[in-house]
DNA sequence: ATCCGTTATCGTATTTATACGATAATATCG
DNA sequence: CGATATTATCGTATAAATACGATAACGGAT
């Protein structure tokens, strides 16, 4: 391909890295399911997630490496919880661009 | 791959919807080009965007796919705006979820 | 009706994402 | 130390995404 991803602004890209990394269901899940149980759940997400194990750890690898979450793996029992700085960034950036686009009327009509 | 998507709770299915559509810089350029200029702009949007205009026109087409965009193809000159209901799910979809996430203490320190 | 400019689609190539079984690694417990 | 449980990684297969050139389709202008 090519990931000519880096041609545009930063701003931009970041919404786009952090959407990414939601864009997927057991992603989304597995932040919501973070926050939810504040307590850092470990191998309890396998359970959660309708997903085979080495499956799960790659979502929450690619979610670690979009700065949503933190992990301690410790052997036996690792541990996930949210990262709460890069989440906060996420949902800033996030915000920030809808607050963007809404602060401008979206004309229904267009092209008459 | 089986795309198992479909064993995770609806809300969040859409978030993950939403967030993919807007997984890609281009399409959050787009989108923000959009809205920036409220009357809809056509083919400009290929000359915004650094991408060959085959690749634009596939990113359009995933916008409208995601109810972002509506877009008039009238031959010549295509129309495209923003979708300002669908929009409008989205963002809420979205900052439902942030807020969801956010209504919960983000323990940092997890798992001492 | 023909040409022109614009846009969508097709064909294709490459990369990335997704998924799972199997295996390795690692800390804890007996 | 050995057994066990948990998790990450590896290998692999498949699907989806990304990208572009080429071509078709389409309305408007000549």
């Amino acid at each position: 391909m090519l990931a000519k991803t880096s041609n545009f602004e930063a701003d931009l890209q970041d919404v786009a890295t952090f959407a990414k990394a939601l864009g997927h269901p057991a992603r989304a899940a597995i932040v919501q399911h973070l926050a939810q149980n504040e307590s850092c759940i470990c191998g309890e997400i396998v359970d959660v997630i309708p997903l085979a194990q080495a499956t799960v750890s790659r979502h929450l690898k690619t979610l670690k490496e979009a700065g949503l979450v933190k992990g301690e793996i410790d052997g036996p029992r690792s541990c996930y919880c949210l990262d709460a700085a890069g989440f906060a960034r996420f949902a800033a950036t996030m915000r920030d661009f809808l607050d963007g686009v809404e602060a401008h009327p979206i004309g229904d009509q267009c092209c008459p």
